[in-house]
DNA sequence: GACCAAATATGGTCAGACCATACATCCATC
DNA sequence: GATGGATGTATGGTCTGACCATATTTGGTC
């Protein structure tokens, strides 16, 4: 034994770093490791499942790339591989990608944004959640400078919205469609060059949760996204 | 010169690795490079970008994992780093792990897999689309022997309806909330016995999407998943 | 022209080394 | 005994160079 499991000998056809990942991913399930807890350091995760070192980091970097881990140098407990939960951080990275490589198209994206908005907006009425963080982000709209900053309270806003779901993968994928679309946000907001019909749409979003209007919440949502990126014209430019 | 770009004398803050990710990220969007297209070769990549082959191909890992590229040993056309188009299966890998870390819940996976559906339905209901695809799929449920082989095109089926929309990122989604919950979907028509009445709910949504009765088609797919995937109380989560 | 052998390019993997970082430990000093 | 700096050490990050497996390309042979 120890026959170096064959690596060089029967690459079969599994990489190894894809060995590496599988037992990763047995062992969160088996051993019900969650958020927080620490996985072996990569020499010792080499020894373990006899492969390199080079193997085990790639199978850690395609793990982080998902957002499962999160790597930290150093010495102490909070050093090393420890296991996170960022599926939108991941998210954003994957769409911003396929955006760059016109799998995507930003009509695409802002479709299914307005699919998700809708229907978290639909149960936020019935909840009548996040109101706090929603009227703290139209304020600072009202005082931002710059599309920019515009921008980033209006994501903070939506985002609000999505976290009323009480749903976190919607809320996720939320993030991550705002996150992968900024620069276009920033340019709707340019074009408008007027931010009083946006905000006047966020108070209208608002107003219906908070009154728990369902209803006039998703159609809000449409006329806000319509506004900000019309249909009709051609996406971007 | 040719001072290593001070590598190791100064690491900054940014990996090696993400530096030839956003280089990468970079050359896509300038290049307009779009699917099909091949990256250059790992040790080519690494001597144009001054870093070690290892951090090319952790970088390269990343974007496999993200479902951008797809390596092919080998010569030739087709050897080496190819753009791809799979934001699916990357999704599905991304879905499953945050499942296993109990990041996500069953409920919030299927409440999102609702959202989808119902919207996607209500565009296929418009546009008529998909028939075919659902027809084939129906009558290999019909003729499936195990629950295994039913849940295979039962997957068939509702890919169809996602694909009906049109929106390929929200069939990215579909897909990929589907292949993370297989497993469950699978328990599901054993805990059931019966497929009788989850193919009598396919055939009501096809009829439905058929008749281009959008409203119908939404109280269809709710019927469905309630039937698959009962919910305790309400809406839960 | 068909077929087989060698050359070659590509990803996959390994081994070992060194660096930077950040905590842990120890010891001298007060 | 408490404090604070020097030293130790474990961890990730990176590099180098080597070898293997695979698949195409090339070229020679019949």
């Amino acid at each position: 034994m120890t026959e170096l499991a064959g690596q060089a000998r029967n690459p079969a056809r599994v990489r190894a770093f894809e060995g590496v990942l599988a037992r990763i991913e047995e062992r969160i399930a088996a051993d019900g490791l969650t958020v927080g807890d620490r996985l072996p350091g990569e020499r010792q995760l080499a020894e373990q499942l006899q492969v390199s070192r080079s193997s085990v980091r790639e199978a850690l970097r395609v793990l982080e790339s998902l957002g499962v881990v999160s790597s930290q140098v150093g010495r102490g407990p909070d050093a090393g591989a420890v296991l996170t939960s960022r599926p939108g951080s991941a998210l954003t990275g994957l769409l911003r990608l396929h955006l760059g490589l016109a799998t995507l198209s930003l009509r695409e994206v802002v479709d299914t944004r307005l699919m998700i908005e809708q229907w978290s907006a639909g149960h936020a009425a019935r909840s009548r959640a996040g109101l706090e963080t929603m009227e703290r982000a139209i304020a600072a709209m009202d005082a931002a400078r710059g599309p920019e900053e515009f921008v980033e309270h209006d994501i903070a806003f939506h985002a609000a919205i999505a976290e009323a779901s009480g749903n976190r993968l919607t809320s996720a994928i939320m993030q991550a469609l705002r996150g992968a679309v900024q620069r276009f946000a920033i340019d709707a907001v340019v074009r408008l060059g007027d931010t009083g019909g946006l905000q006047a749409d966020h108070r209208r979003i608002r107003d219906a949760i908070r009154d728990g209007d369902a209803a006039t919440a998703v159609e809000a949502i449409a006329v806000h996204l319509e506004r900000a990126y019309p249909s009709t014209a051609g996406p971007a430019s």
